[in-house]
RNA sequence: GCCUCGGUAACUCAACCUGGUAGAGUGCGGCUCUCAUAAGGCCGUGGUUGUGGGUUCAAAUCCCAUCCGAGGCACCA
């Protein structure tokens, strides 16, 4: 990726059902990474957006007497209106039904072609008839079909196969030099230790099965995958100006799709003598402990607690409360700590106490004065920096509330409100330098939040370059309404 | 079965790579300022670091074993 650029990409998700949290948090965690880097001055392309084909959606339109497109259109429009409501600055949404994306498909495919990867085969496993699907050992039930637990035959099928095995010792070779290649080290692991079990290679083709039509061969479909994961390439208008650009990017990934965006993925991109992308990992979201499953009814629904809690609120919980690549609880007792604690009480009840201050006592107007140096020691922008480099979202905000209680213990330990004018308005300068560049390195995290202390203080900041004391000549600062209600 | 990761205060985690008798936040108890969203600040409470061995002057940290937990093991996505 050239230097001043930045592509990141969440994984586009399959619209079999609604959006649930963890589509959500991690459009959350592109999306305040994608805000980091336009503040530092990056040309950023954030995608996002719905995997529209595959044999699941085909059968989930079935059962509501749909066509598999109508189908898709209902619930694609439900992950579009999630990133509305949360805030998600994505600069596409992807639908991989779109004419854009079966152009770039096509072109993909054939390039692998032409390079010699792919070759026509068949394929031999265990098939439910009724499924009218294969399956692998993994999925079976008592060694029968999970669906409708009946003996499975072996079939054979004619298809097109791409060479995946031919990138095997490459993909080995990358992770050593390259370990980046993969955030997260223990899924790293994984990946690594089971490249050394042979790679088979990948059969790309489906029968009779709702897909883009296979290139090369009108009577087959694309098995969805391989598809899927083109739309890296469409959304930044491959093969042109735009793909020169941004190309590779960041790869924001659940755990579950991992072996398809560094194996499959990796092996394609080879194939097409590209450079290869970073993956950047993250953890599941748990329930107390639980997975979420639709079948134990513990799903969350993101629309549902956006009507209880500020947007703001839950983007901040979910990235202050998980590491970076760890898997997380959520649980609702949690999200009002955080927010009745650290959002209204450490932060919101600064700002209103010294708004208050220079209100009552300045009408609200603070010169620039000189600013005080034992304060603003508590603020390492550089740490931060690094941290956010490393994608430690979690401890930049803890990096940033160690100073937001600063803030607070300095106001307490001068005694703010009994200083003559002089002092007072001195020190009311250096806390308004201090909520702002606050404001400023939280609104990635939270914007909204952030738009509404500038407003209060009668600024705003859109770069990391203004993260520095003694910006602002003169403030005019207004109360507002308080940033966050605390909830019981 | 094979592979990976984890087991540290009531809870969530840090310190482990680069050994030197464990830190933070939350919770709980107390004190305190009064500008503020009854907010803020301070002090305290609290752990024989899963278990058993080994190496070492010294182990949460390195090694071995063992128990417990989580995850992965490709064409459903």
């Amino acid at each position: 990726m050239p230097k001043n650029t930045f592509f990141i990409s969440t994984a586009i998700d399959y619209v079999s059902g609604p959006p649930h949290l963890g589509h959500l948090y991690e459009k959350i965690l592109a999306d305040v990474i994608a805000r980091w880097k336009r503040l530092g001055g990056y040309k950023v392309h954030f995608s996002t957006g719905t995997d529209e084909h595959g044999l699941k959606i085909q059968r989930a339109a079935e059962k509501q007497g749909k066509t598999p497109k109508e189908f898709v259109d209902y619930i694609s429009r439900f992950f579009l209106n999630l990133c509305k409501v949360y805030n998600i600055s994505y600069d596409d949404f992807i639908r991989t039904t779109e004419k854009r994306h079966e152009d770039v498909v096509k072109k993909i495919i054939n390039k692998i072609n032409e390079n010699g990867f792919i070759y026509k085969g068949s394929y031999e496993g265990l098939y439910c008839v009724e499924c009218e699907n294969f399956y692998t050992e993994k999925d079976l039930i008592k060694g029968k079909c999970p669906v409708h637990k009946k003996e499975l035959e072996i079939k054979k099928e004619d298809g097109y196969f791409f060479k995946m095995s031919e990138f095997q010792s490459k993909l080995i070779k990358h992770i050593e030099k390259h370990p980046e290649f993969i955030l997260i080290q223990k899924k790293r692991n994984e990946i690594y230790n089971r490249l050394k079990i042979p790679l088979r290679d990948l059969s790309i083709t489906r029968k009779d099965v709702w897909g883009l039509e296979f290139p090369l061969d009108k009577n087959f479909s694309q098995f969805v995958w391989v598809e899927a994961l083109i739309n890296y390439l469409t959304t930044i208008d491959y093969p042109n100006k735009k793909f020169k650009e941004f190309w590779p990017g960041a790869h924001l990934i659940g755990p579950d799709i991992l072996w398809q965006h560094t194996v499959i993925w990796g092996s394609i991109i080879m194939s097409i003598n590209l450079k290869l992308p970073k993956v950047l990992n993250h953890g599941f979201i748990n329930l107390k402990g639980e997975k979420m499953s639709k079948s134990v009814g513990n799903v969350i629904d993101p629309f549902e607690l956006a009507k209880k809690y500020h947007v703001d609120a839950i983007r901040y919980f979910l990235i202050r409360e998980i590491p970076f690549g760890e898997d997380g609880n959520f649980s609702e007792e949690a999200l009002k700590d955080r927010l009745n604690n650290e959002l209204a009480n450490d932060l919101g009840n600064l700002l209103s106490r010294v708004l208050t201050i220079a209100e009552k006592n300045f009408s609200g107007k603070i010169k620039k004065n000189k600013i005080d140096e034992k304060l603003i020691s508590k603020l390492d922008v550089k740490k931060i920096e690094n941290f956010m480099n490393d994608f430690k979202l979690t401890e930049v905000l803890n990096e940033i509330w160690t100073f937001v209680k600063s803030c607070n213990k300095h106001i307490n330990d001068e005694k703010l409100w009994a200083m003559n004018p002089t002092d007072q308005e001195k020190h009311l300068y250096s806390l308004f330098e201090s909520i702002r560049i606050i404001a400023l390195l939280l609104s990635p995290f939270i914007p909204e939040t952030s738009g509404k202390i500038y407003m209060q203080l009668g600024t705003s900041c859109s770069s990391l370059k203004e993260a520095k004391f003694g910006l602002i000549e003169h403030y005019m600062v207004k109360k507002g309404p308080i940033l966050f209600n605390k909830i019981k």
